[in-house]
DNA sequence: CGTATTTATTTCACAGCTGGAATAAATAGT
DNA sequence: ACTATTTATTCCAGCTGTGAAATAAATACG
């Protein structure tokens, strides 16, 4: 119903604080002219707001660099910053045989890094949380003034993301653990955990809206299927998971063993275990344990490459029964650009046939599916984006938040 | 990005005003105390707000009901209400055999009704904007100071709503149809054209939340099926449409012709026609003309409820299908409840079984699924109740904007 | 009839943002 | 050194809000 929850005009300083810091967060270095320009406000406010927020010592101003040879006439300009020291950040990302953790300031900088090998499926409920604390500590340690004021943890899997539990996931044993719940009781900071394709989505959408626009679906292949949205330039929130399961829709009925239990879902098709089963000669009931490698699966896409008539069409499936999901997705919503995510490129050209001609079978022929698909190497930079972005865009909002007259009543 | 576009102080008035339009819209006439408690708005800033909104001749202030027994001890309240005769809208609703038209105030009061029979299938592009607009007139001319400032359409098909095209619909022979520029050259005044459903799941928003919570889904079955969404309370859209596809979802590949020309849709199972064949015995090729006659689908569930086994069949497979398509809504988006909206009960209660069994069988085993299902008979109401508050809403937003000043410069 | 009670409006000082004008700041060119 | 140029800041009146307190309005009660 409500629009926006402004009303008093104290909290129009808090959100104009939001936007300016917004603006630096998502442009870069900024001069207080292109602040202006891009976030409406008038020349007085910016100065204003940013004097305040550089005495509060949230932002920093430079000279522009002096470097440059091309020195213009006037006055020089300054460029606004946020300063790296105020704030930090932890961002960790959980994969089934790995956890990767980051400290960042709040510019954006990495100040450590931290790469655990895991088998996270091996692990119970309790050391699963002992795990990823000492992978935070681990990082947070390192330097003896860190203020940290977030952490962000990307997970596979059906994320409640007002709480941070983890519904399900493939590569935990454990259902409902509340992770946020207990990384907040251990470091009493600010938790968000999302599935990983929510972060990767953002950040394709801060780097790439010039191909993808405000409107894409973000589809990550990895131990299974994920979705993220983008709808009219803003992520996609359902009420209680952000990330879709596409990978569990029904693709036929009573179809191939799914890893989640059920059977036929599009992922008893297109993930790497169904895909190697199939080659493999296994039958579909089979659900094979740990995970398949990307050597393995290298060695497969090869064997297709190479003309294995077997190998060939279950890629092809696997591409059918991807096409069939993105086909219900553009037929509940619209049809919308998707950007294909993978570890793997070879992977996803052998699937791309069988993904186009399943999209051409069951769009409605009014509705034009030409080049809505764009693939993306590499997701591990996306998702580090994306989670900076995440966690830093979290600490201005706090930071927003702290206006001058509450820190003197604080 | 920008999460409010409020920046300068008059902006604030603007939504302000809106703010207090919006709640007298679905709260119905209010005290200033309850406005203010509704709003959040001080006491101060109503009186001014309310004032010169009564100045302007868009809101009166009446005493309270002084029939009433109960008088209260001391200054009696006035409320507040929108003053009727400064705006008007028009309703239209195009349904496959009528166009259902009606004149509201500002007050919500229906002025004139309209109520045309025509086969919609049967008109040519330019005798069914012709038709429309005669409806409109008609309902117009009755009075003669008819201040028209919004005509709201409910269509059932495929609609982007930003334009008002009407780019596919089960009851016209044409598409791509921008109806709402069409009327827009016609009348000039803002129109909106919708999906019926969006309305219907705005109506079910206001005069239901108690028991759908909000976010829901509402399913319409009329002409086929239709389905909008509502999440945490807000309207969902898409980029292009916002009523979601659920009927040409594919339901079983190489299945039942459609009428949308793919096979194997939901609607190929679960719409009227779809049940008549099945049960008719003709095969799942025959698409029939015309449409089928509410009396007709009553016998055909009076057959099923007498125990035929092929009928019985029909409706359950019917089931099935809708079934399968809200087992794919759930699996992408959360599990939510569904307003199941129908002409006819007995059909629901025939489908509802397989529904559930579809549901039970395909949504994953951690997914509680009881109670999901609410149903709701007799569309016509609500979808009157829905372009209604959308019509006027859209008209407030006008009114809001017409600040004094703006007035004083126009 | 005057008083108590309840509701609505007005008034005041304070704070935020705007647009425009006036200053201040910092540098290149002459 | 002085001036031109460009950028940033400050100041102003005007508008929008807030909370608190005072005032006005309209009725019931005694």
């Amino acid at each position: 119903m409500r629009s926006s929850p402004i009303i008093r005009s104290d909290d129009l300083r808090t959100e104009n604080r939001y936007r300016m810091l917004s603006t630096l967060r998502s442009a870069g270095p900024c001069t207080s002219a292109q602040i202006r320009s891009l976030t409406g406000l008038s020349a007085a406010a910016v100065s204003t707001l940013s004097a305040q927020m550089i005495d509060q010592g949230i932002l920093i101003s430079e000279r522009e660099a002096p470097a440059g040879q091309k020195i213009a006439r006037g006055r020089p300009k300054s460029r606004l910053s946020t300063r790296p020291d105020c704030a930090h950040a932890v961002t960790l990302s959980v994969t089934i045989d790995r956890m990767q953790t980051k400290l960042i300031d709040y510019a954006g900088g990495v100040l450590q890094s931290d790469d655990h090998v895991v088998d996270t499926q091996a692990l119970s409920l309790k050391s699963l949380i002992a795990e990823i604390s000492q992978c935070i500590e681990r990082v947070c340690k390192h330097d003896s003034d860190v203020e940290l004021r977030h952490i962000g943890v990307a997970f596979q899997g059906l994320i409640e993301h007002d709480t941070g539990t983890l519904l399900w996931s493939p590569i935990i044993q454990h259902q409902n653990v509340p992770v946020g719940q207990m990384l907040q009781d251990h470091f009493d900071v600010d938790i968000s955990v999302n599935n990983d394709c929510v972060p990767i989505s953002q950040a394709l959408h801060l780097q790439h809206a010039d191909r993808l626009g405000g409107t894409f679906a973000t589809a990550l292949f990895s131990y299974g299927v994920g979705l993220a949205l983008y709808i009219n330039g803003q992520p996609f929130a359902g009420s209680r998971t952000s990330a879709l399961e596409i990978g569990h829709l029904c693709f036929i009925s009573e179809g191939a063993l799914c890893r989640c239990g059920k059977r036929g879902c599009i992922e008893a098709y297109t993930a790497d275990y169904a895909i190697q089963r199939r080659i493999n000669n296994s039958d579909d009931e089979q659900l094979g344990t740990g995970r398949v490698t990307r050597k393995v699966m290298q060695g497969l896409a090869a064997k297709a490459e190479a003309g294995d008539e077997k190998s060939v069409q279950a890629f092809r499936d696997a591409g059918a029964a991807m096409g069939h999901g993105l086909a219900s997705l553009f037929t509940l919503l619209d049809p919308m650009p998707v950007a294909l995510v993978v570890r793997n490129d070879d992977v996803l050209v052998l699937m791309r046939d069988g993904i186009q001609k399943s999209l051409d079978t069951q769009l409605q022929s009014h509705v034009e599916c030409k080049s809505l698909l764009h693939n993306f190497e590499d997701p591990a930079p996306l998702l580090h984006a994306g989670l900076v972005h995440d966690g830093l865009s979290r600490i201005d909002r706090k930071m927003a938040d702290q206006t001058p007259d509450s820190v003197k009543t604080a």
